[in-house]
DNA sequence: GTCTATAGTGCGATAGAC
DNA sequence: GTCTATCGCACTATAGAC
């Protein structure tokens, strides 16, 4: 991460990773499988929150509003408190087309792990896959928004209004909560 | 394209593509940014249509409705009566993960241009975004179900279906046409 | 069109942890 | 005795510099 910061992504190899690790070029790939593995290790734990909050979601709930919950909890929990962080590493993501490939995996992963959830849920195909790509549409808005930002408010608070905005853009009535 | 088929995406050198051609290696990367690029070649056409869609939709249109517009005319003019052809090329894209990134970069790039028309068009934020990546997420999946299925529903009418469908999980009524 | 840096893989050897 | 972390080396392919 300080390499990255230091010279850019792209003009940091690996063997000077591994240099200033105190380690191989080898060791390093058994660790991350790719270069741009290092910015999005933490995904995993971000994806398994996610899914877990769906799963324990009462039963009944909206799907939209299981979903809308799951990222609030998920924001708090991995975000909130860490706008710095997050803005750096995402100053080092939007200036490589490569590692904004990579980002896109991480989302559309949520977006399936979460369909997969709502699904456990009884709710349908193909309402499944939709809530959770608007879901993540959300949340993805929302934190370029919070991450670029100044204003006070917290990406918890930022989703909540994605989702009322997204009912309204797709002429919807609010949910009841 | 024939190599992809014959040996798979990652078994085929560009050395290969390059002789098949008769061509130099060099030669390949001035038309073709990286070994993907040859799958993707059409994606500016495509968003180009897309585009002129949503500018050229009448004054008043609710956004949603223009983006499904947008969409339902897009998958007439490039992919209704190619679906052979359409599930061949997702075959390839399918079983290699690197693709899949450039996929879902071409998708969010498609996402971005249609939220900027909608911009153009008076639609003010998060909506315009918002409403940009429902549609392109209801595209991918209608596309999904249309390419790996064999119903005889054109992609157009997938399109239009999960547009409702999104409507109804998000919790909305449906809107006026 | 040529040359070269760098990413990433395959296989094997070594050493410490539990 | 198995599992896991590390390293070494040879190798290929991509992509960019010139």
């Amino acid at each position: 991460m300080e390499l990255y910061v230091e010279r850019g992504f792209e003009r940091t190899t690996v063997a000077e990773i591994a240099q200033r690790a105190g380690l191989t070029e080898r060791t390093f790939f058994r660790h991350f499988a790719d270069k741009r593995e290092v910015l999005f290790a933490g995904a995993g734990a971000l994806q398994e929150l996610l899914v877990s909050q769906v799963d324990a979601a009462p039963d009944g709930r909206p799907p939209m509003e299981v979903v809308a919950d799951a990222l609030a909890a998920a924001a708090e929990a991995f975000f909130e408190g860490h706008r710095p962080q997050s803005r750096q590493r995402q100053h080092i993501i939007d200036a490589n087309a490569d590692l904004q490939e990579r980002e896109l995996i991480k989302l559309a992963s949520l977006a399936n792990a979460v369909a997969d959830a709502l699904r456990r849920r009884g709710v349908g195909d193909p309402g499944a896959g939709l809530a959770a790509e608007a879901g993540i549409a959300v949340f993805k808005i929302a934190f370029q928004d919070w991450v670029h930002g100044t204003g006070t408010a917290s990406l918890a608070e930022g989703i909540r209004a994605g989702v009322d905005a997204l009912r309204l853009v797709t002429g919807a009535e609010p949910a009841p909560t």
